[in-house]
DNA sequence: CAGATGTTGTCCCT
DNA sequence: AGGGACAACATCTG
């Protein structure tokens, strides 16, 4: 009898529950056949006896892929903890993750052969990312040689994106769909799919599961890294020596001080109990522009995205775990929709990642660039000072200082202080490119997502998606109303922590007097404003109304030389344009 | 083609 | 607190 030896990949969805990928190996592992759904748990996927397989799960610590390439410490401690975690769990159902360091185009083979692997399954990269894209490639030739047969299971959104059965853009009758460029399509184009029911979540696999082909015992002592967390090779630029004491500052951080206690499968299915679960009327009611960007001590929404970006939590056990809540509320609470309700922020989720997975079929990897079919050209500047101050939280703003003085700590920012931000970067006042914020955000936020993180700042930037220029954010007033004492200002810029509430969103009107009395000394402990927000937001917009015009110009141009193919059909492949009219003077 | 709509603007008025 | 002007974007709907 042949055996068959089945090594589950971990890349991103680092979790057990809801995942096809693995209870497709432990099918495989167990009666050697595909579990035929891929719905049914694998303890409930077969008949008869097992065929005495084996499965090996696996994590590659890759410094080149988009989870490690540009992260901050705190990014990294953040999916170590994630990995630790998965091990836990593995362990406690008999089995163990393990866990390599270093490029799994060159690690995996060599197990497959170290270990006579037959079948290896992961989960479907599906937003074309170029690294993954180019990763998968690798492996996927390098398995057909190896005689390694590969599953791709898609289980990072609530729907598959690609053209499957039950996904987004599934073929209809030989035809391509449209794909949607607005939220209220994307709605629409779910809602004809099954009726917008959103498959149930996959029971996370038990020890009965993995009781034939657990753990290898000549393996125990193999393949354990993690113990030895500073030899990994990362964040980029520090030296060796260097790492170590990162490693150990890291681990005294105070987790209570930052809104995600800590990564891992554990801690995001118990925040998903007390964020949703435990409170069905505020889950019910949710409105994200509701939401305070000002809390001190606690995020105001769920704070589940770093959970949701590294698959540490299904969508589709969120989307659920909303549903019931929300049956649950009392009858008098109001019930919010989509876009703004929770479920809204999980279909977000997914149209930002089909956005994505178009833009990279129209052209691969042009996703994060401004080569992206959906992206305007708009003529930034780059500023290295301005940029500088920005990401350094010197802008002399108190309010996007303090916003980025939380990134930096604490990896995680409400949406509306990253809007704040990503317009003052872009369009609303240092006009400098969404391509070099979207590049910080990457780095900072623990919540780093490929769709996500360019789809918003696309959207910030107005170059894509939202097209409004006119309505900007001030730097000033957005938040004064909502938070007139400054109190999260106080918190995270501590320099102005004694100015009087009258000037702490504008320390530069105050007096000499009032600074000195609070002991700020603008130009010295805090800078003066790097630009004058009244005037360049003015000039801002004039420059991306000229943008615009030259964009539609351009459309024009290209509709006369003829159509350009596009396969997705999107608003992309469409060019109109008639010439902007002329403003009527009434 | 006109009119409605778009997750979350600002300022000033009553 | 609620509403309109601001100056006026693109996309979708009928």
């Amino acid at each position: 009898m042949t055996s068959v030896v089945v090594m589950h990949w971990f890349r991103k969805g680092l979790r057990l529950h809801d995942n096809p990928g693995l209870l497709q190996a432990l099918s495989l592992a167990r009666y050697g056949t595909e579990n035929d759904d891929g719905k049914r748990n694998a303890k409930n996927g077969g008949e008869g006896g097992g065929v005495g397989g084996r499965i090996y799960p696996v994590y590659v610590v890759d410094p080149n892929c988009y989870q490690l390439l540009k992260c901050s410490v705190n990014r990294a401690r953040f999916l170590l903890e994630c990995v630790k975690d998965l091990d836990n769990s593995l362990r406690e159902r008999g089995s163990r993750l393990y866990v390599a360091i270093g490029d799994p185009v060159e690690i995996l083979p060599r197990l497959w052969d170290e270990w006579k692997v037959t079948h290896l399954t992961h989960e479907a990269d599906e937003t074309g990312e170029p690294y993954a894209v180019e990763r998968d490639e690798a492996i996927r030739v390098a398995a057909s040689k190896a005689g390694v047969e590969v599953l791709a299971c898609p289980s990072e959104t609530l729907r598959p994106l690609g053209n499957v059965p039950g996904g987004y853009v599934a073929n209809v009758g030989g035809m391509a769909i449209n794909v949607p460029s607005t939220m209220s399509s994307f709605q629409q184009l779910l809602s004809r799919i099954d009726r917008g029911n959103i498959p149930p979540p996959l029971d996370a696999p038990n020890e009965i599961d993995f009781q034939e082909g657990g753990r290898d015992a000549n393996y125990d002592d193999k393949y354990l890294p993690l113990e030895h967390p500073w030899e990994i090779p990362w964040p980029r630029g520090y030296s060796r020596e260097e790492i170590g004491p990162v490693w150990n500052r890291v681990d005294c951080l105070d987790s209570s001080l930052s809104p995600i206690a800590k990564g891992g499968e554990t801690i995001a299915l118990r925040r998903l109990q007390l964020t949703v679960t435990a409170r069905p009327d505020w889950t019910a009611s949710f409105e994200k522009p509701m939401t305070s960007c000002t809390e001190v001590s606690s995020p105001s929404t769920t704070a589940l995205s770093p959970y949701l970006s590294l698959g540490c939590l299904s969508p589709r056990t969120a989307w659920h775990a909303v549903a019931d809540a929300t049956k649950r509320a009392q009858a008098k609470t109001n019930r919010s929709k989509p876009p703004v309700s929770l479920h809204g922020q999980l279909l977000w989720r997914d149209f930002n990642n089909l956005m994505a997975h178009s833009a990279n079929i129209q052209h691969p990897g042009s996703w994060g660039r401004m080569t992206n079919p959906y992206c305007r050209e708009v003529p930034w500047s780059s500023d290295p000072k301005l940029l500088l101050a920005w990401k350094g939280g010197r802008t002399g703003y108190p309010w996007i200082d303090a916003c980025m003085a939380q990134l930096r700590t604490q990896g995680w920012i409400h949406h509306l202080g990253r809007h704040s931000v990503a317009c003052f970067l872009t369009r609303g006042d240092l006009w400098q490119s969404w391509e070099v914020g979207a590049d910080h955000f990457e780095g900072q936020l623990l919540d780093a997502d490929y769709a996500l993180n360019s789809f918003n700042w696309l959207w910030l930037s107005c170059s894509g998606f939202f097209y409004q220029y006119f309505r900007c954010y001030s730097p000033v007033t957005f938040q004064k109303k909502n938070d007139p004492n400054g109190n999260y200002i106080r918190r995270w810029v501590p320099e102005l922590a004694n100015l009087p509430a009258k000037y702490i969103y504008e320390p530069w009107t105050a007096n000499v007097g009032i600074l000195n009395a609070a002991g700020v000394r603008l130009g010295a402990n805090y800078p003066r404003p790097i630009v004058d927000h009244a005037v360049v937001s003015k000039e801002n917009m004039s420059k991306m109304s000229l943008a615009y015009k030259e964009h539609n110009d351009r459309q024009a141009a290209t509709k006369n030389n003829g159509r350009k193919a596009t396969p997705l059909g999107s608003a992309a492949s469409q060019p109109k344009k008639k010439v902007k009219k002329q403003t009527k003077i009434v």
